[in-house]
DNA sequence: TTGTATGCGTTATCAT
DNA sequence: ATGATAACGCATACAA
């Protein structure tokens, strides 16, 4: 017959106790001596036993999942390589605690808050990592009404209960400005992501603050994050009056898009238009020119993060982790200014 | 005081009968008087009642949750878009049936192995789905031996008790080579995934026979499918005595790094040499030129996969199921064979 | 056709 | 201080 694993029953038995002794002394619990609890763990060693994850997560409320929703755009969330090792990252710390990552995808036809929602119901998951942080992101009330918790990768930009952990976003913006201005860039510009996106508008913030702080004539662009957006706005700044000599975009996939749209017009790149990318994705050093970008540790994010939220699920209070800055790696994409006659002369 | 949610001996009691019956009644199982059973739903539905996830789970077994492993390395899967659009279709599925998708990602630190086996330890997911198959693959027989249910991406090399769900990869190659023979080229050649992986080898084994049917001077090369050897790849074709004047990539990220290789060494694209890529990515199409390329149907292939799946788990017979045919989208990186003086002599 | 007992780990409550 | 007991929520084998 197929040999039942051990359970605590078994485990009482034949340790002689109860049941809740059993429990007690697995868990580190007062109230069991010493003798014991010594006991009790020796024979649930050689009996083999380790409690149900099932019904620990019946008794307990605990589910020993954690989620995370994907809510952007297919097309610009399949392209970034930041999930990837951010997710590998949230795993090397939940595979160490036994806990799982549930996906859940946001679409069209599945609204995000359902998303939420569905994660919440029978609490599927203890906590949840909430990326891509909006303005005045309503679901973070939400993941607080249902009571989940939570870790926001990023400062929201309004008091909430949850942890964070972010990066610098501006400081990897501010070192790409510089690099240009270094090589004599004076008309720049910045190809954004969604305003209503944190760190979207971050980086547009510090675009323009280290433009200023350069004395630089400055341009930005709303997109989508998209390449499709990212070839437009390009398109539509080299088309300008006084076009800039250079572009920081907001992302890699829509750097090597602006790439494409320099091309087409003839236009050499670093010789005519320099640009600097964000992710410092692999395809990026293997375009021509390879791209001058910005790179930030996804995994070492998604470590932090899963132990922050595993904090937060113990109930440890609310912190704020500050990771360390975003590096600028220059490669072939970014040059010496054109030396034409068009001085600096206008903004737009 | 917070009002509980009603349990089932809420609804028991309220409907004047016992526990057991409460549940035989929600699970339509016979045994219960259809007067009796009316009665129970609408107490049930009176009282707002849904029966416990975790409890259960708990008496069932079954967790509710399918794993999907990733074990491809982290940047050749971040830049596929495959796996999202994937994802997004078993979700339209799983959402639907109150499943969760669990993801789970091995790396270099996590073996593959161990991967599976802490998704099976304490049945954290009752099934799973097996991406990139492998010859001879020792995933199956492990997720066999742990007692999961498992759906494979592609059809295994080997029987399996195990539903399966594949499109015809060869027919999307098929139909690229015959698109480059009707442009005239007669030397081509196919940068492929790792022999290793079926698909890749499906591929590569259908670009080698549609090359013989079209009479065409054909080689192969094997790559991780990473951008870096797709490069080192392209570049070693042309190095060669007789280079092609086409390239068929078995990805479209290898196919832009391609790309990338053909302008450094001054080539034009499609004048000197024509490329196709594999996965119609949005970034192939605003590269210079845009990318031919062949698309499948990554969110359906998700569904239908979820589908069966669902079925496995079940207890469904196995089944085979055959998607339509990938699509290959025409666009710039593809056009006439150069008419150089250089002939068709000499193979690789 | 319906009721009962059992299983799983945790914890509140009770008994030494 | 130390330990036992019962209840929790659901499904299901079995008894009635």
């Amino acid at each position: 017959m197929p040999q039942q694993p051990p359970t605590i029953t078994d485990v009482a038995r034949e340790a002689g106790v109860s049941k809740g002794l059993v429990s007690f002394a697995l868990n580190d619990r007062p109230g069991v001596s010493a003798e014991t609890r010594a006991r009790i763990l020796e024979v649930a060693r050689e009996l083999g036993w380790t409690p149900s994850l099932r019904a620990r997560s019946l008794s307990t409320g605990r589910s020993f999942a954690c989620g995370l929703v994907l809510g952007r755009s297919p097309d610009v969330i399949a392209a970034d390589p930041f999930f990837h090792s951010f997710i590998a990252g949230l795993e090397d710390e939940f595979s160490m605690s036994g806990q799982v990552l549930v996906l859940a995808v946001a679409t069209p036809g599945r609204q995000e808050s359902e998303t939420y929602r569905g994660l919440a119901v029978d609490k599927r998951v203890d906590g949840v990592i909430v990326t891509d942080l909006r303005a005045h992101d309503p679901r973070l009330e939400l993941v607080d009404r249902l009571g989940l918790a939570a870790v926001t990768l990023g400062v929201p930009d309004a008091e909430t209960p949850f942890s964070s952990v972010s990066v610098d976003d501006g400081a990897g913006i501010h070192a790409a400005v510089r690099h240009l201005s270094d090589l004599g860039h004076r008309r720049i510009a910045h190809i954004a992501g969604p305003d209503g996106m944190l760190h979207a508008r971050t980086r547009r913030q510090a675009f323009e603050s280290a433009a200023a702080e350069f004395g630089l004539v400055a341009a930005s662009v709303e997109t989508d994050f998209s390449a499709a957006e990212g070839a437009a706005a390009t398109g539509a700044l080299l088309d300008g009056d006084a076009p800039p000599t250079a572009i920081v975009y907001s992302n890699d996939h829509m750097a090597i898009a602006g790439l494409g749209v320099a091309r087409r017009r003839g236009l050499s790149v670093p010789g005519d238009l320099s640009i600097t990318g964000y992710d410092d994705t692999e395809i990026g050093r293997y375009v021509n020119p390879a791209l001058t970008s910005v790179a930030t540790d996804a995994r070492e994010w998604g470590r932090v993060a899963a132990r922050t939220l595993l904090g937060a699920i113990e109930g440890h209070d609310a912190v704020n982790v500050r990771l360390n800055e975003p590096t600028l790696t220059v490669r072939e994409s970014t040059g010496p200014a054109p030396t034409d006659t068009r001085g600096d002369r206008r903004d737009r």
